[in-house]
DNA sequence: GCAAAGATTTGCT
DNA sequence: GCAAATCTTTGCC
């Protein structure tokens, strides 16, 4: 059997660090439809297993929700405090990973944008699993165990559906700030639509969870979704769309 | 050096 | 619908 995508699709190429050099929210509008890649693991011992196996754990999703942190004057964004220790990577080169934990418990992958000494970056909030979906599921119900829980039914639609599932399902952590999001060989990555898969439609709304940052922050249409996607995040009832 | 809040998710009332 | 879990980063004394 040849090597493929896992999901019976040509492979992606692995998106084009032109598009995240320039404007972030041309940039996030593009990242909708595109695939959100981990690589197989290594092989646990390098006698016995197959191409077959690794390709079997290779996860892809399709990425149809994300929101943009622009510059230091977006009240909501990590960089607004200037450069720090935590943001620096906003500050430097697009396509790169910024990971970071929130609320001390989850994980949030964003892509860095624009060139280097503009901070800017896109949250991956949200993936449809297309490959490596028993993978996931294993991520989920490891990470269930370690904080003490039982992983309840989860529809596999629903696996990455918000930026702290993303990063569980997919096993992204801070450890992989930095990491080139561009380059095919990084163990996480990004992949155009596939060739013939049409673009999908584009919504933008408010941003979630910024309430902090006051107007126009807030409000500005900075979240672009996939309508009608099943694995959308939980927005809270109440904000704004 | 200490206190507060956060780009979330889950489970219980 | 609301609060807890959990800890890093930031802001202020």
């Amino acid at each position: 059997m040849t090597v493929g995508s896992g999901s019976g699709l040509p492979p992606g190429l692995p998106f084009p660090r032109r598009i995240l050099a320039g404007d972030t929210i041309e940039a996030a509008r593009a990242l909708l439809g595109a695939r959100l890649v981990r690589l197989a693991e290594p092989a646990a011992t390098t006698d016995d297993s197959s191409d077959d196996d690794r390709v079997a754990h290779r996860r892809v999703g399709r990425i149809v929700e994300v929101e943009a942190y622009i510059g230091e004057g977006d009240r909501a964004s990590h960089a607004r405090m200037g450069r720090t220790a935590r943001n620096a990577v906003m500050f430097g080169d697009p396509g790169i990973a910024y990971v970071y934990l929130v609320y001390g418990m989850y994980h949030c992958l964003n892509v860095v944008t624009e060139p280097d000494g503009r901070p800017a970056a896109i949250l991956i909030r949200a993936v449809e699993p297309i490959a490596g979906v028993a993978a996931m599921r294993g991520a989920r119900a490891a990470d269930a165990t370690r904080r003490g829980r039982n992983l309840r039914h989860v529809a596999d639609h629903r696996l990455a559906a918000g930026p702290g599932l993303v990063c569980i399902a997919f096993g992204i952590d801070r450890a992989m700030t930095g990491l080139d999001l561009c380059d095919p060989a990084s163990t996480i990555g990004l992949e155009t639509r596939p060739t013939g898969e049409p673009a999908p439609m584009v919504e933008a709304t408010p941003r979630v969870g910024v309430g902090y940052a006051g107007e126009p922050w807030t409000s500005a249409p900075w979240r672009f979704v996939v309508p009608g996607s099943r694995a959308l995040s939980l927005v809270r009832s109440g904000s704004v769309s």
